[in-house]
Parts: C-alpha cells; structure tokens; sequence
DNA sequence: ATAGGGTTAG
C-alpha cells in the first residue's frame, strides 16, 4: 500500500515539478562531449556527475553510450550497462538501443546480440543497430542472417536499414542481394536521400556496374563529398581514369572541397592512364590549393605513377623523401618498376626491408632474386633461396631465378 | 519552453 504511494508520487513529482535544473546541464556537457572529437570527456563527465550524486535520467544514458561507443571503451560501457539495469532505464527503447549501438561501435558484437536478445521489444531501430552492429564488426554474412530474421518479424525496414545491409552487399562482393534491395527501394518509393545513393553507387561500382553507379549518381538530386568521392573513386578503379577526372573537375565547379581520400582516387587514375603531368598537377594541387598533408597512400600513388612510367630517378626520390616509412605495398611497387625498367641504381636497403616487414609472401622473394639476378649478384640469390626455403615457401615455377 | 537511438568512402 505504502509502496502504491510511494510510486504515484513519484508519477505526480514527473508531471508536476521541474526536473533538477543540474541534471539537465549534466546531460548538455556529456552530450556536447559525446559528439566531439574528445568523446572520453562524455564518459568521465558522467562518472564526475555520479560522484557528485547527481542521478542519471532516461537522457543522461543514451549521451554517455554514443560516448564510450565513440572512444570504443568497453569497460566503461559495460558499467554503464550495469547502472542502466539497475535503474531500470533498460526498458526506454532510445536508452536500449544506444546500448547496443555501443556494444557494435566497440566490436563487442557478442554484448550487442545479447542485449538485442534480451530486448523485450524491437523496432527498426534496433533491428538497424544490430544489422550495423554486425557490419561494423565485420561480420557481413551475420548481417544478412539478422536481416532474414527481420523479415519474418513485423517490424519494416526502412532507409537506414538499407544503408547497412548494401554495405554488407558490397563487402560480399554480392550483386544480386545489391540489386534486390535497389528493387526494394524502387517498389517501395522509399527516397533516395544522400546517404542511401551513395550506398547504391557505391555497391555498384565495387561489383563492376559502373553505368548502373552512374545512373543512380545522376539520379540524385542532393549529393555530397562522398557521393562524388565513391563515383570518382569507382570510375578510376575500373580503369575510366578521363571519366573520373572529368567529373572532379564537374565537382570542383559545383563547388565543393577534395579531401585526402579523393585524392587518393585521383591520383590512382592518373597512375593507371600513364598521366605523369596530370597527376604531378593533381599532387601539387593537394598540396598546395587545398592545404592537405600528403599521406602514405598519395606518396604511393606518385611511386606507381612515376614507376609505370619508367620515370625511375624520380620514383626513387618519393621513396627516399617521403616522410614516413614506405610500406611493403611502395616498396613492392618501386622494386617492380625497377625490375620492368631495368633500373639497377637501387640501395639493397630496399630489397631488404621489403623482405624484413612482409617475410611470408613469396612474391618478394622472387623480385629481390629477380632484382638480384639482374645485377648479377648470385650469391644473394642463392641466400634468398635458402631463406624462402627456411620459411616453407615454394618456388614458383616459370620464375627465371629458379632456372 | 529547451535534449535522446540506427546509415555512406581509400
């Protein structure tokens, strides 16, 4: 009876008085931190508002979730977790499905099933987070199991759903399920807003469709850097480099600012075509117009790009003068180019480094021994054979240094 | 009076 009470009261206090005013200030800071580049803050915000006796509200949750989700903290999430079923916030649907959300942003995707499992209700959201949840953990096939699970459920799926279940697609490498969403999305005259277009070029694109990409790309009424990143990024890698830069050029006078990433898809076009002077521009543009720090896949492409060419004095130079340490995908690269053009100038530094931070791929046995065989140096020839042995790999027929 | 969940790139 007493209890009855008690909870009518507190059902009264809800309608009736004001929440805390510092709760609510509580919820702003964790919110704003949740949503920076610092989300850790969000999370030690809420453990100084614990501290202080503060109590955490149906608000106070989902901030410090998207929180430890974003800093990947796991632990931190898990004793949120805790206060969370404590409190009995479980059951609020927005505090339920950031939870699992938090679990998928930190890989935990065992944790984000469970507390799907455990759902008493579900709703697209939920579904959508743990279908993303999958996606982000790498799980695609997973992906698509949840979402056949979805289908005989009554909950519909909608846009954001889609979002994620193309990406799985794509990473499948699997057109037909692509193409039955797009059907999907087509028979349900769901809109094609920014971010569901750019998934679908991208699925085409990644499956070799390129018209099919373009068309969607046309299609679009509202695109963003992404957009034209993925369309860019996919011309190029079908080898229509004069495609992709005719449209960057496009997308340049519709103003809008490359990144990093798309310039990585450019230069690689560039690098393809054999359009040395095009991609030199493209790289100084980079730099130069657009204020952006070369990164290690840029100087790789300018590798590829001189290396095709046969430009091999200034390949080498990227090499030499790049300001990190040349991965085994550049050094390969360089080496092949010297090995193709003859180039014999090369520091053995080269050679071995390749060998020391990639050992298990016989591919760079045989173009160390190759290079080696080309500046007639048959004693390291002989020493590679014996380390390739050593290591379990075979020889590979049809290579002149097996002879 | 004022807040909250799921989506896209190399």
């Amino acid at each position: 009876m007493l209890f009855r009470v008690h909870l009518n009261l507190a059902r009264l206090r809800k309608s009736w008085i004001p929440m805390p005013p510092e709760v609510f200030a509580w919820n702003t800071t964790i919110r704003k931190h949740a949503k920076s580049d610092y989300p850790f803050e969000a999370v030690k915000a809420f453990f100084t508002m614990r501290r202080m006796g503060i109590p955490a509200d149906n608000y106070t949750y989902p901030f410090v979730l998207k929180g430890c989700g974003r800093c990947c903290r796991v632990g931190e999430g898990r004793q949120v977790h805790c206060l969370v079923v404590k409190s009995g916030f479980l059951l609020d649907h927005y505090v339920g499905n950031t939870l699992l959300s938090m679990y998928g942003d930190c890989g935990a995707i065992r944790f984000a099933r469970m507390v799907f499992d455990e759902m008493p209700e579900r709703d697209v959201v939920s579904w959508s987070s743990l279908i993303a949840a999958c996606v982000t953990c790498n799980c695609f096939s997973e992906a698509i199991l949840v979402f056949q699970q979805m289908m005989i459920s009554e909950v519909k799926l909608n846009s954001v759903t889609i979002v994620s279940l193309l990406c799985a697609s794509t990473h499948l490498g699997s057109l037909r399920m692509g193409e039955s969403l797009h059907l999907y999305i087509i028979v349900n005259d769901i809109k094609l807003d920014i971010a569901l277009g750019t998934a679908l070029i991208e699925m085409y694109s990644r499956c070799g469709h390129l018209e099919k990409a373009l068309q969607v790309f046309d299609s679009m009424s509202e695109k963003n850097l992404k957009t034209w990143t993925v369309m860019i990024c996919g011309l190029s890698n079908h080898g229509r480099g004069e495609d992709a830069l005719s449209l960057f050029i496009q997308m340049e006078k519709a103003g809008l600012k490359p990144d990093s990433i798309l310039f990585t898809g450019l230069l690689c076009a560039c690098s393809h075509l054999g359009l040395v002077k095009e991609g030199q521009e493209y790289f100084d543009r980079m730099v130069n117009a657009y204020n952006i720090d070369p990164k290690l896949e840029h100087y790789g492409c300018m590798v590829d790009l001189f290396g095709r060419a046969g430009m091999m004095k200034e390949a080498y130079e990227i090499v030499k003068s790049m300001p990190m340490e040349p991965n085994s995908i550049i050094l390969r690269s360089f080496l092949s180019a010297c090995k193709i053009h003859g180039w014999d100038h090369v520091d053995d530094h080269f050679k071995e480094i390749l060998l020391e931070i990639e050992p298990t791929l016989g591919a760079n046995y045989v173009l160390a021994a190759n290079m080696s065989a080309m500046s007639c140096q048959w004693d390291d020839m002989a020493k590679l054979r014996v380390a390739m042995k050593g290591r379990g790999l075979k020889k590979v027929p049809g290579c002149s240094w097996v002879k």
